[in-house]
DNA sequence: CTGAAAGCGCTTACAG
DNA sequence: CTGAAAGCGCTTACAG
């Protein structure tokens, strides 16, 4: 006893195939009594299309993939930004109708396993999120001609359309504040070198840096609260004079919070720090965080946007953060 | 310029289609000189099978959907049990060679959305994670007579296969731990009243506080750090001689760890406390944390294979636990 | 507005 | 061992 189909449900109700068809798709020009007749006959038989047949046709699968380039443990229970992205673009997603597949590809099996699956046809674009500097699946990915948005800046060489938040501007807020608010040795805590979010983000501080005439201090993290505290022990015993860290994610700068804790500086009295991202802990935090605030839902909603329209592929969209003021500066 | 077809490498190699599948599929029955030929084509052409194609005539996806009844807010970001259990899933159903489509369906809307998808053909099996007692997904998926496995027992009414840890031998072992480090009045934080895991380790505990002629005193919470932390709350406000605590949750435990801190209480010195899961962080907790690992890997094993077995849904399968004893008891 | 027919790209008995 | 042919379940020009 198999699934009904198209077929059954047309004999059912007296009609063609095509007519059936058209009913299920919503096609405006059916005739109300056969239009009826054929609803009835869906619903008496449970009828439910194969998506097989209708990929195989239409060639559309009403699917999405998104790629995250992070192994599960950063995913899943790490970074609550992950979180907020995920959720941001498949809300869009789920709005426009469309499935989102969500594979994370961190090793070179993964990254097979994401291109045998989108060159087998399972989807209908690719996003992209959080690609290191190395990436292969643009260059494999763009074999298959299936459309691609990256979440955030890919690196200068691959010519993937992209929405992004105003990294380097953001980070400039942010240690325009810090000067503005007296502060003369401001160190800052950068993510993976070899991520773009990372290097704009370096990018503003030492922009803000040089105009000012301060010296740069730079610690390197990759993102994480881990990295944020190791930095900035670095940072206490290489330059025990700073008065002001700017963290370049909100992780990081909890992490330096418990550092500077421990080593019994006060925040902001000596150590006054910023962060970058604005997740739900930045404002829970000991002191709460003065940070950056990314438009996640925008920036979701933009690449969501791009992927599906039918347009030629867009110029790169940057959408403003904004600085949120807490007292931990 | 269309991706190249079975029709396309058949007539590049000079063989029927027939043959070119055959190569493609691996079957042992073609001659060297003919597998040589057909594998330069689809070389050469870059071919690769249309996933839709196949489908439609083998009736098989190799997907296979990894339905969790939760929100993303707790999936991505909170308990890194569920990172663990999607960690281990994914891996053997990688192994099986087969994809796996997460899917967070915690409202009417995702649930309609999961059924849809499973209805629609998309994904050959379904395993349910983190089940609440209302799932209507087991009822509803049924219909489409997808195989279905369900990652922890479900509640009684629902005939659908399962493995799952031991959770009331688990619980029992924690709280027989406790009597034996002479405990007198032991308490339990237990998880959401609607989980069959939950209510497992509660019978657990209330088991061996009768056959030791002790009075029970529950407090509950939902598995969550803030639930363990408020229920600690509570119960030392209801029952301030209580000296020892077994939570369902390490998550939970280490909330209620939070809450002793705060109120003064010593651990173990005071109150000790025992948890469930032996998450990466019942080991750095301070102090560690005395637990009851569960076998996620081999939980997921056992999901899996019985998922992709032909053979009729065997019986359940419930794994051993293993008490952890660390410096909180 | 409706239906007959072709065709999407595969796999798989069946015959040889 | 290999190929010709049927068929999986749909959609979509095309004709009327």
């Amino acid at each position: 006893m198999r699934r009904p189909t198209l077929e059954a449900v047309a004999a059912r109700a007296g009609v063609s195939r095509a007519t059936v068809s058209r009913v299920v798709n919503g096609a405006a020009n059916v005739k109300p009594h056969l239009r009826t007749a054929v609803m009835r006959a869906v619903e008496e038989l449970g009828y439910i299309p194969n998506s097989a047949a209708r990929s195989l046709v239409t060639r559309r699968t009403d699917s999405i993939a998104l790629v995250v380039s992070e192994p599960p443990s950063r995913v899943f229970s790490d970074d609550p930004f992950f979180s907020a992205v995920i959720r941001a673009v498949s809300q869009e997603l789920e709005a426009a109708d469309r499935q989102v597949i969500l594979m994370l590809a961190s090793s070179a099996a993964g990254h097979a396993r994401v291109e045998r699956y989108v060159a087998g046809g399972h989807v209908d674009g690719v996003i992209l999120l959080s690609m290191h500097g190395a990436e292969p699946l643009p260059a494999s990915l763009s074999r298959s001609r299936v459309p691609m948005v990256s979440h955030g800046r890919p690196v200068a060489s691959l010519p993937v359309p992209y929405c992004d938040c105003d990294n380097r501007g953001g980070a400039r807020a942010a240690v325009e504040h810090l000067i503005s608010r007296g502060r003369r040795r401001i160190a800052t805590i950068s993510g993976p070198p070899d991520m773009t979010a990372a290097q704009d983000r370096l990018g503003g501080y030492r922009e803000v840096m040089a105009a000012a005439g301060r010296r740069p201090i730079v610690a390197t993290g990759d993102f994480t609260r881990e990295s944020g505290a190791t930095a900035m022990r670095r940072l206490l015993a290489d330059e025990p004079e700073i008065d002001a860290v700017f963290a370049a994610s909100d992780l990081m700068a909890v992490g330096a919070l418990g550092t500077l804790r421990a080593a019994g500086r006060r925040v902001p009295d000596d150590v006054a720090v910023a962060g970058f991202d604005d997740i739900a802990l930045a404002g829970f935090s000991e002191p709460p965080l003065t940070t950056v605030r990314q438009p996640v839902t925008e920036v979701a909603a933009c690449i969501v946007r791009t992927l599906l329209s039918t347009d030629p592929p867009s110029a790169p969209v940057i959408l403003p953060t904004e600085l949120i003021v807490r007292e931990s500066t």
